[in-house]
DNA sequence: TTGTGTTTTATTGCCTCC
DNA sequence: GGAGGCAATAAAACACAA
């Protein structure tokens, strides 16, 4: 198992193309091209040329992925349509339709691509992580656009529509431009299909006038739903979206999580009507852009520390220590970003990543992920091209460790905290694959915990000789005592510096690996 | 260990747009 | 006609149950 894993992860290091049978890509590649595609359902030829080099796959594989993976998104949707059924009827649901009807996950802008589209559909998409991230993202990167050109900052369809001509007429940048062909600002996927972009980007119509038959139809459904109060022109929806009181969208559970783990910022106010990604303080300035050059390296590792804490945690914790160990796997390790907390990502991709089965799977998690509002939402571009090096870090790590289903783990917390359909979305049972994932975990369990105190505590080499056990105690108090802001800062400075002082030859993984080796053995 | 089902990857054909 | 994308299909890889 383990070797067959490592074998591919070779193989398709060096030839994906040598042979034509079919090589699965390796954990590191998967994720990133999830985390990628999360943020770039479409990319571009030059992203899929650095992407394929980085990752040391062809062009073509690349993509054959995106291809398949929107086809995959598509599939997962139409499935969540159907599955959902009658739920997905929340005034909330429905506000949030107005300006990115119509568009799939995919992007696709064929004809029959809508021919069944269902309200509920178009909102199932938002379920799913890698929209609403990307559409968070896209929220930072437009942020500052809603604020001068449209004034108005969340009005639906129309508004939405016409600063969305805007966004993408400022958008300069190739990669923000691919952002923003797919958004609207208001986190509902736009026109993903670049040409479509052109030709419902810029028109200033109505959103009706410039989308097809079929497309109108689907916002048909949704103006019914709507009533009196959809106004294509107006005020959205007749609804003055006022902030909400808090906790108005939050469960009584969720609310502890998110005041205590994810308002970074304690200048921001914590309203939950407002997207996370509105709330994340690296919204505004932590975002860069992609010619900054950030370590999408970091990036990238943190999503697998992350996914590899998770998974521990989730294995090891009872709920409610579930939820904390969750808040706290999004503690950044890594920084170089400016938020800690906001790199979390679940890449989304897989968040969609879920048919029925999976979606069980999710039911016995949503509590915790429920719990993980805002830490998901920042997303930013991360493609910096710098992917190589983590990649390789990545590559190290046993395919077990990591597996893809680290990507249902984390989910969007914009569901729970948009609507709460989505956790009905999640509560169809377990999926097989999270069962391996178990499995594995708890086969790696010691690996992983250690690799999450390596990862706390990177600066203390001395920290992994410190028993398992212990360490794990430590860990636990953690989260039984809700470690304050500010220690959680302060604990993402030492892993920061930590990281800062890490060779870049010297793989998290790695260290989790061997830490947890000595663990292991010393467990046992 | 084997059979079965699921997921992922690769290929191919078709369509749309430029 | 080429490029890009979607959809269908086949096959490999994988996981799980008997």
């Amino acid at each position: 198992m383990e070797e067959s894993s490592e074998v591919h992860s070779e193989e398709n290091k060096v030839s994906s193309e040598k042979d034509k049978k079919r090589r699965l890509k390796t954990p590191a590649q998967v994720m990133a091209l999830e985390r990628f595609y999360n943020e770039h359902k479409y990319p571009t030829e030059e992203m899929k040329s650095q992407l394929a080099e980085q990752l040391g796959l062809t062009e073509k594989q690349i993509s054959g992925w995106f291809c398949h993976r929107r086809l995959k998104d598509k599939k997962l949707l139409r499935d969540e349509a159907c599955a959902s059924g009658r739920q997905d009827r929340s005034s909330v649901v429905i506000q949030d339709r107005g300006s990115g009807l119509g568009q799939d996950s995919c992007g696709s802008t064929k004809h029959g691509d809508y021919r069944n589209i269902d309200p509920r559909e178009v909102e199932s998409r938002r379920l799913y992580g890698n929209d609403f991230q990307v559409s968070d993202l896209t929220y930072k990167h437009m942020s500052h656009y809603t604020e001068t050109v449209s004034g108005t900052d969340d009005t639906s369809s129309e508004s939405s529509s016409s600063s969305q001509d805007k966004l993408f007429s400022q958008t300069e940048d190739p990669y923000d431009v691919e952002n923003s062909r797919y958004l609207t600002h208001n986190g509902v996927i736009a026109p993903i299909n670049a040409k479509s972009a052109k030709i419902m980007g810029y028109k200033p119509s109505g959103y009706l006038k410039v989308k097809g038959e079929i497309e109108n139809a689907a916002i048909t459904a949704v103006k019914r739903q709507l009533g009196g109060h959809y106004r294509e022109d107006g005020p959205p929806l007749g609804v003055e979206f006022q902030p909400l009181p808090p906790g108005a969208f939050e469960s009584p559970i969720q609310k502890p999580v998110r005041e205590q783990y994810y308002d970074e910022d304690l200048s921001i106010p914590n309203s939950p009507d407002i997207s996370g990604a509105e709330r994340q303080p690296s919204l505004s300035n932590g975002y860069e852009p992609y010619n900054s050059k950030l370590s999408s390296q970091d990036l990238y590792m943190e999503e697998a520390n992350n996914s590899g804490m998770h998974g521990s945690h989730y294995q090891d914790k009872i709920s409610q220590l579930k939820q904390k160990s969750t808040v706290l796997n999004h503690v950044k390790p890594f920084p170089k970003q400016n938020s800690s907390l906001d790199l979390y990502e679940d890449s989304a991709g897989e968040t969609s990543v879920y048919n029925s089965k999976r979606n069980q799977r999710m039911s016995t998690k949503h509590g915790v992920e429920g719990m993980r509002i805002d830490s998901v939402t920042n997303h930013r571009g991360h493609y910096d091209g710098k992917i190589e090096s983590e990649m390789h870090d990545y590559a190290n790590v046993s395919p077990n460790v990591i597996q893809r289903s680290e990507y249902f783990k984390f989910k969007p917390p914009n569901l729970i905290h948009n609507r709460f359909e989505s956790l009905d979305t999640e509560e169809r049972g377990l999926s097989t694959r999270m069962k391996k994932e178990e499995k594995v975990n708890r086969k790696w369990k010691g690996i992983k915990e250690h690799g999450n105190q390596v990862k706390l505590k990177m600066h203390s080499t001395n920290d992994i000789k410190v028993p398992k056990r212990v360490r794990h105690d430590l860990l636990q108090q953690d989260y039984v005592t809700k470690a304050p802001f500010t220690e959680m800062q302060t604990r993402k400075f030492l892993s920061k510096g930590s990281v800062m002082e890490m060779p870049s030859s010297f793989s998290e993984d790695e260290t989790a690996e061997n830490s947890s080796s000595q663990e292991l053995g010393a467990s046992s």
